[in-house]
DNA sequence: GCAAAAGTGTTCAATGTACACCCATGC
DNA sequence: GCATGGGTGTACATTGAACACTTTTGC
């Protein structure tokens, strides 16, 4: 059966960020058709000698300069016609980094005339069907956030709670109870306290915490509104 | 970029049904190399005209004659080297069929030599990568049984909550408390109370219930063991 | 009348949710 | 001394988990 007319396959991934403590999502401008100008999540063909992941971390690294990050698969898209033009079957990632360690690719060459955050609650039109793709990443997200805890991806090393809060609260867009977050966050045993305290902020000094290296993937739920 | 050299892309479907009270998956025994004779998830490549879903449909009604029956993407598989000889990225899904709606598809010149049932906690050696695509389906159902009524689909029409609960207990491989698991699938308000009882056997006669047809998708989970 | 499966409630523990005030700092 | 964000505890409601006996039928 090997040999039937076959397809294009690329990966495409939707990546995160928290900036000015809102949720972002990266995007491209296109250089050329189909979708000209239009804006589009960073994707790219799969080489016969990588698998799936590695195309993946292949695509974010030349648009992005960063490597290990929190990356996973979230759904195929295979419309026969949501590429014109072409028949191309797309593997969809979500990745989450920190905006700081973020050094934007040259854009070189690679027909993208701009290359940047948009906020998730606010986006442009987008090309393709990437606007579905991105509310199915996001709703995984949103999804994994109750059980794993992912937030971390997005804040450095040494973080305060409210930061975390406030990660957690541009993730799932609603209001958190400060105190009921930190009852939860702390009984569940995956942070490290330090003591050191922020100094920049004219207010009073928040502890700092940091992820426990040692923790433990699929704890139980998180959060309710208040 | 259109134009590169591409991949081969095929379906797989993990088809379970519960038969003589255990979980059990729908196989082919190849009839071709590569893995002739090896069992293997059902599968096929996908046709340009049709999306992704489309293929499974079809692959699922080309080795089942069923239609109309509960099916869910799963995962992408495509390491590089997971099909002997070419590139092949695979789309899996899971579909829930109830064994008695299944009437096998003739082989008619698939390249088959039988196809059959297997219980899923005791299967032959599989082809491929298909031992690590039907373990990660069985999770994935296993997580979808805790948050949504997809049991109902393995089921007749009309069914008594014991054969519920024994459909938990086979998808979980666990056993359920009998009070327990009553008590929270009748608050779920899904099921609907019928004046019929079971007949065929020579014990106390059992209600029978049907799933509400109008019932929600999203519900809060399901049970524990004892 | 007995074997076998159907059916039914209560108690306790753990978790989730709502809610308000004092503290430490910079200015 | 005051404005700002940091930090803390309790009461109540909901959910989960453990557990044993009576009922109805066929034989």
């Amino acid at each position: 059966m090997i040999g039937q007319k076959t397809h294009e396959v690329t990966v495409d991934i939707v990546i995160f960020t928290i900036r000015n403590g809102s949720l972002e999502v990266l995007l491209v401008q296109r250089g050329h058709e189909p979708f000209k100008d239009r804006w589009a999540i960073p994707g790219g063909f799969i080489r016969l000698s990588e698998n799936l992941e590695e195309a993946a971390k292949r695509v974010l690294y030349e648009k992005t300069n960063v490597k290990d990050v929190y990356l996973e698969q979230i759904y195929t898209f295979g419309e026969p016609h949501r590429y014109p033009g072409a028949r191309v079957i797309t593997v969809s990632y979500v990745a989450l980094i920190r905006s700081d360690d973020l050094v934007f690719g040259s854009a070189e060459g690679l027909n993208i005339r701009q290359i940047n955050w948009h906020p998730v609650y606010d986006l442009p039109n987008l090309a393709f069907d990437h606007r579905s793709i991105l509310s199915y990443a996001l709703k995984r997200l949103r999804a994994r956030l109750e059980y794993t805890p992912i937030a971390f991806q997005l804040l450095p090393k040494k973080f305060t709670l409210t930061e975390l809060q406030r990660t957690y609260e541009s993730i799932l867009n609603q209001e958190l109870d400060k105190r009921n977050f930190r009852k939860k966050i702390v009984s569940l045993g995956i942070l490290k306290e330090h003591d050191e305290y922020t100094k920049e902020s004219s207010k009073r000094p928040a502890r700092l915490y940091s992820f426990h290296e040692h923790s433990i993937e699929g704890r139980k739920g998180l959060m309710s509104a208040q």
